[in-house]
DNA sequence: TCTCTCACTATGGAAAGCCTAAGTCATCCG
DNA sequence: CGGATGACTTAGGCTTTCCATAGTGAGAGA
């Protein structure tokens, strides 16, 4: 039974997993960029309907700087955009509104919650997910396109487009 | 078109907004054991089939004390566990194996890769996965058990079994 | 026994991430 | 004009996360 190993399988390209590197990871981008706490509260509570500095310095319980600092970076990146608003009396401010790229964000935000509810909430999910359509419990899951749900054991990697097209670290020759 | 607001809706007991928190938010935990890109780098290994210490340091290019502490962290967090193996001439060893809380975790790591892909790497990705028995391309995505695949929009947020248990920071009465 | 490898541990230091507390600045309200 | 408010910035400090370098200890092979 622990015979079967619990892993990815390789494209005979890859087969030598010493001769290539996965130092251009996507997954490593993209915990560089939104991987950080901070990043991910306020992500959240831009899915939860936050769209003004000080309801995201309250809903996220971090600080004013680190809200600030964070939400500009967000924006540099591509994740949120200023959009200048006016209530009633009162005068224009910024707000903040996701992106695609932030709408796309959703995804992982979800699986983490997904997997805290699941591993680390033994009291229960502190909130439950529905589709609001048709009442039925959201899941996050990696399926392959025909629509097979997939664990670590049915996938197989292979080189991509953009693969040792730069960061080909090793494999000198 | 900018009208439709660009979040969840809530049910009745969550809708405002202010008066629940979202400290016990099991993403917020999540990201707390696992968000750090050593952990994450790790995992990735484990995935891609390392089992021993000096393969984890190789190939996540982390240095050796970071691989032992984050190593000794995800055993006690419960995502591996070591098991002794011994190869043929050579002495006892111990492996790292991913659990089922591991395992698991392969969805959170997926999605942010196909994040990666899709916005960080517009070369193209560094490694496509697809489905070893049908060859079809991996997705991860958020459904609903009825099979409707769903954005942000399309989810309803109500409270969970465990929430404000505890934690029930704000509502004093 | 001597050396080698593997799997660590110890030490010290740079950088990032977060905090509190205290401004700043523009605008609106009275 | 004077105070309140919202959206920040500045300053200073603590803690975590990483790194590099240099050990240590245990078993295998010569």
């Amino acid at each position: 039974m622990s015979d079967t190993p619990d892993r990815v399988r390789f494209t005979t390209a890859l087969h030598d997993r010493d001769a290539w590197s996965a130092a251009a990871c996507s997954m490593d981008r993209a915990v560089k960029l939104i991987g950080k706490r901070s990043n991910m509260l306020l992500l959240r509570e831009a899915y939860y309907g936050s769209t003004r500095f000080d309801e995201f310095v309250r809903r996220t319980g971090l600080s004013e700087p680190v809200v600030a600092n964070e939400l500009r970076h967000l924006v540099e990146e591509g994740l949120l955009t200023r959009v200048p608003y006016q209530d009633a009396g009162d005068r224009e401010r910024l707000a903040y509104r996701l992106t695609d790229m932030g709408r796309d964000a959703f995804v992982p935000v979800v699986a983490l919650m997904q997997w805290g509810d699941k591993w680390l909430a033994p009291e229960g999910p502190p909130v439950e997910l529905s589709h609001s359509a048709c009442g039925s419990a959201v899941t996050v899951s990696v399926r392959c396109t025909e629509g097979h749900d997939l664990t670590v054991r049915d996938v197989t990697v292979r080189p991509g487009r953009g693969a040792t097209r730069r960061a080909s670290t090793t494999s000198p020759h």
